[in-house]
RNA sequence: GGGUCGAUGCCCGAGUGGUUAAUGGGGGCGGACUGUAAAUCCGCUGGCUUAGCCUACGGUGGUUCGAACCCACCUCGGCCCA
């Protein structure tokens, strides 16, 4: 049997690297379906769109009729995966895990179909294993391998602590192939050292070694770093649409592509033409991010949603306008010390804070800019507190 | 187990008895500019209605008029030796 090019131009889409093309080709060919694997330590609750990259792949896979094996490592989250950090993660406790899975598994079948979809937990089997078993299990690797990669490499030559027990990571992971008889396994390119490690411990069983399949890591909304919860430059598929297409919207001209093409369906031939137009100076690349934030907010959130938060958009940068639904903060009639409204408001943390962005001009009363952080104002109806770019409250008068 | 070095604000990193809430960089935030951005420039970046007070330099005690800085013990980490 062959394959459907087209089939196959869908799957190979911003991949970067499969390892390797011909096992996958050959797979394929067999007409049946393959078990494809991802593997989640539910670490933090909130899936942000670096992950969707893969998910969506993950999607592909099964609109072209095979199924997902979902491996939720509620086992190897305790032990926590070294890929490309730079110091010990934290251990989480196993109800941790187990309550993260939940939250996880919810917004993870928003992209993936449910149907088609397996979930196991690993402790199913890491809780039964025997300590000869793990021995055996580390015989697989040496230390020299394991030095040889490179994060590990670069804590141990700065002189960061690596714990004994992160050695352990990548060959639970791969074992987990080993046991759901992984045919593809997905993942970042992070996650190669890992991956390959399922290969061989398959192999050494005598199987058919999976095929490992690279998506590129997506950056974050700063442009330089990887997407990632602690660097604060992610995008969250639960994110309100205003937000989500707000943080498209302004996102750095050099990441548009990327994102078009991990996180749409869009033509790439589309893509490119009008980036063309856009280097070409023909264009303004407001049209393209634009194109791109409604896209992925209509996939989370329905196009309705996105059409909204498009104008809501505007209607902020236009200027004068502003938005809809500003939170409302009730407070007495009378006079009020600015920087304490905003503390209430939530826009600062304290009153310091707010104190420090009134003198940095960045604090306006009805349209009016506050010069000084000790004059208060006199609340009487009705009335809109600006602080920044984004924060917006308005003030209203409790009778 | 022995030796040795180290732990400073969100991060990195100066400071080694007295205007030190603590140089500098990164990041973040605000302002100008702009295409929403980037780049650039300016300002801010512990808390408190602030000429002042409080909290802070791994922890606990101590020395001293006075400590991030000196001493003791403890905790954690790197390296070398076993």
């Amino acid at each position: 049997m062959s394959i459907d090019p087209k089939a196959w131009q869908t799957l190979t889409r911003g991949v970067v690297e499969i390892i390797s093309e011909d096992e996958l080709k050959a797979k394929l060919a067999k007409g049946k379906p393959l078990n494809i694997k991802l593997g989640v330590d539910p670490t933090a609750p909130d899936i942000h769109l670096g992950f969707t990259v893969v998910m969506r792949k993950l999607r592909q896979f099964q609109d072209l009729g095979h199924r997902v094996i979902l491996i939720v490592g509620d086992y190897t989250a305790t032990v926590g995966d070294p890929s490309g950090r730079n110091k010990t993660r934290p251990i989480l406790s196993h109800e941790e895990v187990l309550r993260n899975a939940e939250t996880y598994k919810q917004q993870f079948f928003k992209i993936v179909d449910p149907a088609r979809t397996t979930v196991v937990y690993n402790g199913d089997w890491f809780s039964k294993m025997t300590f000869t078993e793990v021995t055996k299990l580390l015989a697989q690797i040496t230390v020299a391998q394991m030095l040889e990669r490179e994060d590990f490499k670069n804590r141990y030559e700065a002189g960061q602590p690596i714990s004994l027990h992160e050695f352990l990571y990548p060959l639970m992971q791969g074992y987990d192939s080993v046991m759901i008889e992984a045919d593809v396994e997905l993942g970042g390119t992070d996650q190669k050292f890992n991956v390959l490690r399922g290969r061989e411990l398959q192999r050494a069983i005598g199987k058919e070694a999976q095929v490992g399949l690279f998506l590129p890591i997506l950056l974050g909304t700063d442009g330089r770093e990887k997407m990632s919860k602690s660097l604060g430059n992610t995008i969250g598929i639960d994110e309100p649409p205003q937000a989500m297409y707000h943080k498209l919207y302004s996102l750095p001209d050099a990441l548009v592509e990327s994102y078009f093409q991990l996180l749409t369906d869009i033509p790439m031939e589309e893509v490119r033409s009008k980036l063309a137009e856009v280097a070409a100076g023909k264009s303004n690349p407001n049209g393209l991010k634009d194109e791109l934030a409604r896209n992925i907010v209509t996939q989370y959130h329905g196009a309705d949603a996105a059409e909204k938060a498009a104008e809501e958009e505007r209607r902020i940068h236009s200027g004068e306008a502003l938005p809809q639904d500003i939170p409302v903060l009730q407070v007495k009639a009378g006079e009020h010390w600015v920087p304490a409204l905003l503390t209430q408001a939530g826009i600062v943390k304290s009153n310091g804070e707010g104190r420090r962005m009134i003198e940095n001009g960045g604090v306006s009363f009805d349209g009016e800019k506050l010069a000084d952080a000790k004059v208060n104002v006199q609340v009487t109806g009705e009335h809109i507190l600006r602080a920044g770019k984004r924060g917006f409250v308005k003030v209203l008068a409790k009778s």
